[in-house]
DNA sequence: TAATTAATGGAATAAAATTCAAATAATAAC
DNA sequence: GTTATTATTTGAATTTTATTCCATTAATTA
């Protein structure tokens, strides 16, 4: 057995999906030649990232799931981009942004359980420049990525 | 001219797109049939929720984004699921989560800009049962959905 | 109003997914 | 440990789909 599984959940994560221009056509009556020409124009203007999958976390290991608010230590301060560029390399990571308010950055962090959080946080999360003020752990996931779980 | 592109946007937030087992297999160095099982075998088993695409937000009237952490009155506390669950069917909403800590339930929301922001809270959040206590306000989005923008 | 560019859509082609059947590997039953 | 059962892998054939090409129409600009 190959064990090919945790590959694709790898490639899904963020590409190696299209659109499905029969689909659409038919959804929408129109001919699939023009579904076909307004898409590739989406995609040439960017508008369209990429096409990904959306998993149910809990049944591929990442049912564990924190949003973590976080101020900056004041010799970061004035540089949060730096910081979340060199955050949004790992995986765990959902997503990153830089915040109004009383926190500078919320991330939205994705693993297994609460012993691979701690070890994030450990590695990744309190270092140089990276105060962590709160955690906000996921009891329930009712909905993500617009998809209802 | 038929302005396509709004329904596309809609058809793609969550779903409409499918796998690419020919470049993954290539990707992999494995048959595409046996890329294809697996992927069937993981849909079957709901691991995978759906395929969709990600978008630069802004460049599809939904550059506002916001984390809404929230507190419920006392009355609704034990129930935060039925809110949950009503609150999903909103578009805006890109996840929904009950949480522990200082708040019960943490929204990200997408919208157009500020003012339509403020008719969404208006007419959505405030309502019975939510007491919206704080808004994080989105300046920059590093990275959505595992994506980097 | 003419000229240019953008968008639509049919027909033909190329590429891909899917089905099918057979072989192999893994697991369970005895 | 051997047999029976089930799960996985894979090539070949088929079906479906995306893509290209080109002509037509619509929209925009000069």
């Amino acid at each position: 057995m190959k064990d090919i599984r945790p590959r694709l959940v790898k490639l899904f994560g963020e590409n190696y999906c299209t659109p499905q221009i029969a689909k659409i056509a038919k959804k929408l009556k129109e001919p699939s030649t023009t579904i076909h020409y307004n898409i590739k124009k989406l995609e040439k203007e960017g508008a369209i990232k990429t096409y990904k999958a959306v998993f149910d976390y809990k049944k591929i290991d990442e049912g564990f799931c924190t949003y973590v608010l976080i101020s900056l230590s004041s010799d970061e301060y004035g540089n949060p981009e730096r910081i979340g560029k060199d955050l949004a390399k790992h995986q765990q990571i959902e997503s990153i942004d830089i915040c109004t308010g009383d926190w500078e950055m919320v991330l939205k962090i994705r693993v297994k359980d609460q012993d691979a959080y701690y070890d994030f946080v450990k590695n990744v999360i309190s270092r140089k420049g990276i105060v962590k003020i709160k955690s906000l752990v996921s009891f329930k996931q009712i909905k993500t990525e617009f998809v209802e779980l």
